[in-house]
DNA sequence: GTCATAATTCGAAACGCTTTGGCTTGGTGG
DNA sequence: CCACCAAGCCAAAGCGTTTCGAATTATGAC
């Protein structure tokens, strides 16, 4: 069932139809009833496809994933992202397209996208300080969004990103309160422009104690449980171990734990450990009572947060760069307690 | 850059640039490189929305994530699984575009998605016993793929699946020759067909063994950290608690190696656990050795097939019902031992 | 040289919708 | 009674492709 031949069930032209249902005021209220109702009951839907070709719009959003060898972003952390972005396109009648490509190819993926004419806008996952996405996305002329920041780029975008430094300054802070001085940092890729701040927020908060950061304190790896491990048992094995650890996420914050468990350490009495929660929905930070001390932000919400923005900016290209920061809660759970003596 | 402008540059109708570019045979080698060159310099690539609209076909494939109380299906697997077959799609030159909805809304959401034209298929996640989609999907005639199966469906569908029966049943048997006598069973939720088949292959195999199947040894839930930490706790907790556990995710196999630690029980020495694993690329079952005894198969490359046998049928939408069993292998890990007396 | 045949190329319709501009109709004010 | 206006509707021109059928030109056989 198309416009044509609804129209001529109902008698009436593809204009009229089509304006009806769009919810033109130049077409009779009784008449728009009447074709508001055929329509219902043909089950009439517009082809997408032709809406997209007449109104050169494709109310379809990107979002490219590169697959590289070094760091996947295939991770829970963008699922619940997409998760949450997805819900509002849903709402808004927009269609998420995703793009799995090499990561030699994502230039090229986000020009066709562009001169296909398949989305009218993409989110940006994951930037890197200096993210070059930014220039070349400017560049193409496609409307965006930044899901974080990317320190040092030089043209005005949007974006969306949790105060990560902050959040790392207070988990540091909340650790020196509790007497602890040898504090072990096991971060994300420190290319990455979160792992970035993290570690700024981190070494922030020392220096302003007076403790001076030592760098074999401070891993930065994928995070994965196995490199949490890895990296919390390479310092716990140390001579002089941290007496506590602040974790990049909750699945190397496991490893972590298996790290400390392994040593013999119980969390919270023999060392501190607090970890940054993305409130993923399959890795809830225990039930009732949190089992990690957490810097807390939901990921979700900022996927929802991101699609709107790109969706106004989509309808009102000139709107000027909109900036959200959302700040992250420390959450107290088992995981922390007073330095060991 | 289109077409029209493109064979007005070059000299030529836009039928034979469309021809040229399109590869068919009736257009001279000599000028048909003249179009490619031209369009490669100025950089043209067909508009995706006008093909579709003329060709009928949508050179795209649907993924719905219905999003629920009950059961969330955004969960690490299913990223996985996604990139999986975003690969495949990429590399066929298919878009994947995905909508997360109510899941009340789903049946509309599938209705509408043919009615629009928007995708060629769809692949299916998570089913259920008697999964109504599969039914629904017949009837609205959108090709589709099932990741899993539906016990009880009573139309022929294509398939791709885990072999979770047998998987399930080796890992008992293992667990059997170990000495293991009284195993427990954390499963995901038994109204997914998947846990159902795990549960049979488990007790199928104690059975066989002359073991009485216990009931209360059997936990099914979300396959969360913490549900797998509450619920091994729970049988840990009895007085006559299980030797060894088979969980049905890494996750929850994280949440029960906690419990049990919490027990002061070592894994592998103490207390033996299994554990399924998909090989999530950010959870990675141990980096050399696997730190958990596993029944292991890749739900990325499950992803990848699956995206084949779908692009497969709407290529040629009369082939004969394609299904596809992988067997998972049983890796030995650390979490294993025999049973201490 | 002629004519059938093959090799190329082109014109135009079609895909399903939106949207511009115009046409009727009936009512209003002078 | 007429000019004018608003409301309501329609015809047709796109949007950027593909593709059918026809037209043109080149090729070869006779």
């Amino acid at each position: 069932m198309n416009l044509k031949e609804l129209a001529r069930t109902l008698d009436l032209s593809p204009t009229t139809v089509s304006r009806a249902l769009g919810g033109y005021p130049e077409v009779n209220a009784e008449t728009r009833a009447r074709v508001v109702d055929a329509a219902r009951r043909h089950n009439y839907r517009p082809n997408t496809r032709a809406i997209q070709l007449a109104t050169g719009r494709s109310m379809a959003v990107g979002h490219v994933i590169p697959i590289a060898a070094r760091h996947e972003i295939v991770n829970p952390i963008f699922a619940d992202f997409i998760a949450g972005a997805g819900e509002t396109y849903s709402r808004a009648g927009y269609d998420m397209v995703m793009s799995v490509v090499p990561d030699t190819d994502e230039a090229r993926t986000y020009r066709e996208l562009k001169s296909r004419g398949t989305v009218d806008g993409v989110i940006v996952h994951g930037p890197t300080a200096k993210d070059p996405r930014i220039a070349l996305l400017t560049d193409i002329g496609i409307p965006f969004v930044v899901h974080g920041r990317a320190t040092g780029a030089e043209l005005p975008y949007r974006w969306i990103d949790v105060n990560n430094r902050r959040a790392f300054q207070r988990a540091t802070e909340f650790l020196l309160d509790l007497g602890h001085r040898r504090i072990g940092l096991i971060n994300g890729l420190e290319f990455m422009d979160f792992a970035i701040r993290r570690r700024t927020g981190f070494t922030d908060a020392l220096i302003a104690r007076g403790v001076t950061p030592d760098p074999t304190l401070m891993a930065s790896e994928e995070m994965t449980e196995s490199s949490g491990y890895r990296a919390a048992r390479a310092m716990l094995d140390r001579p002089d171990p941290p007496t506590a650890l602040i974790v990049s996420s909750m699945i190397s914050g496991i490893g972590a734990r298996r790290a400390a468990q392994d040593r013999g350490l119980m969390l919270g009495r023999d060392i501190s450990v607090i970890i940054h929660d993305d409130e993923l929905s399959y890795l809830k930070n225990g039930d009732t009572v949190p089992m990690f001390t957490a810097t807390r932000s939901s990921v979700r919400e900022a996927g929802r947060q991101a699609a709107e923005m790109l969706l106004h900016l989509i309808a009102t290209p000139d709107s000027p760069p909109e900036h959200r920061l959302l700040e992250a809660e420390l959450i107290i759970g088992q995981s922390t307690g007073p330095r060991h003596p």
